[in-house]
DNA sequence: TCTGGGGTCCTTACTCTA
DNA sequence: TCTGTAGAGTAAGGACCC
């Protein structure tokens, strides 16, 4: 979906629509939090995803901030999935705003389809997407962001010189910033110039397993199928503090309510965990976990509580923490509950997570 | 007073057991 | 009984993604 959090705020603000708009937090530029999506109206002021809300405000103060609102995106998401099932029923869910589509054993042509889903979409949200046809999910992902927004782009193997290679490193799925400036230095900056890299190199400077990777995604190798379901592994609650504190009383306090909320997501979905995790970032900006596995699964809160202030009491507490959280982990689902079969039955169960 | 929140996967280190 | 080792499980950190 284009610019998916900004498009569907400027559905119910039209009148917003040729002003920068940039959604995040709070919708508060001065306080704590980062732009979530930007309209491209924002983005021609240099507003982009993941940046301080200050920083966009310095950038563009005539920017209309709005706050997250996830309940809604959800809502819209769940209503241009459903767009895509009617017209091509295996959708692998991608996150609230993206999916991949199994088109195989579809009839009709892939540019005919993906102007179908367009529609469907179009239809149900009043939203544009973009959409790639391509061998494979590596080359669809980075296919759909050739022509943004409301594009399609048609790949095929032939392509892969011509339209992939000239790309940068990093547009690769899984090649971030650490990975780019390793590749850099290496003298790496386009995929061609990763693709002409001999395999046993990049394994030996990478890994057996992202060197193998960065190899074979060089020459749009990609095996992975679109997966239609997949069980949770793991379900966390963290908050930033709106000023860094050194309170022990409040850390415990938003500790223990962030216990609470974690264990009343797993019992609304019907999972109970295992490992017991907290987090801590530093005023600093260094972040430290301690885990604690119990002898069984649990989606008690006062049992998640005690093991999250046993892990607590193993990280030190000398200097002023910005943010909190606590993770649970080693899912599963409760004897006698209902199993991923069961889920994917029931149609509304698909949507749970 | 720069830097959210919710995830997955991988690597490394260590411990326990067979 | 001692020693070496393979594999599983756990813990911690980090990279990356939306």
């Amino acid at each position: 979906m284009d610019a998916f959090y900004a498009s569907v705020e400027l559905l119910r603000r039209p009148e917003l629509r040729d002003r920068p708009v940039a959604i995040g937090g709070q919708g508060d530029p001065t306080r704590r939090g980062v732009v979530t999506t930007a309209n491209y109206v924002a983005r021609r002021y240099g507003i982009r995803s993941a940046m301080p809300m200050r920083t966009a405000y310095e950038l563009c103060p005539q920017c209309v901030f709005l706050p997250v609102d996830f309940d809604e995106y959800r809502r819209v998401s769940r209503l241009f999935k459903a767009a895509i099932r009617e017209v091509a029923p295996l959708v692998q869910d991608n996150g609230i705003d993206e999916a991949y589509i199994d088109l195989t054993a579809l009839p009709g042509g892939a540019e005919e389809l993906a102007r179908a889903i367009k529609a469907s979409v179009a239809r149900a949200t009043g939203l544009t997407c973009s959409i790639a046809v391509a061998p494979n999910k590596l080359l669809a992902k980075i296919g759909s962001e050739l022509d943004k927004p409301d594009g399609l782009t048609i790949l095929t193997e032939a392509d892969l010189e011509t339209r992939i290679w000239p790309l940068p490193v990093r547009r690769l799925h899984g090649v971030g910033p650490k990975a780019e400036a390793r590749l850099a230095e290496l003298g790496i900056r386009t995929i061609a110039d990763l693709a002409r890299q001999r395999r046993e190199d990049l394994v030996e400077r990478f890994g057996a397993s992202h060197g193998a990777w960065l190899h074979e995604s060089a020459h749009g190798r990609d095996e992975r199928p679109v997966v239609i379901f997949s069980e949770p592994k793991s379900r966390s609650r963290e908050t930033t503090f709106e000023r860094d504190t050194r309170d022990r009383e409040r850390l415990a306090e938003t500790l223990a309510g962030l216990c609470a909320q974690v264990a009343a997501d797993l019992r609304a979905r019907g999972y109970e965990g295992r490992t017991i995790g907290v987090k801590l970032r530093y005023a600093n900006f260094r972040t430290v976990t301690r885990d604690t596995t119990l002898p069984a699964a649990t989606s008690d809160a006062a049992a998640i509580r005690e093991a999250a202030f046993e892990a607590l009491g193993r990280i030190p507490l000398d200097r002023a923490v910005r943010l909190v959280g606590v993770r649970v982990g080693s899912l599963r689902r409760p004897d006698g509950a209902p199993d991923a079969a069961d889920a994917r039955a029931d149609g509304a169960s698909l949507s749970l997570f």
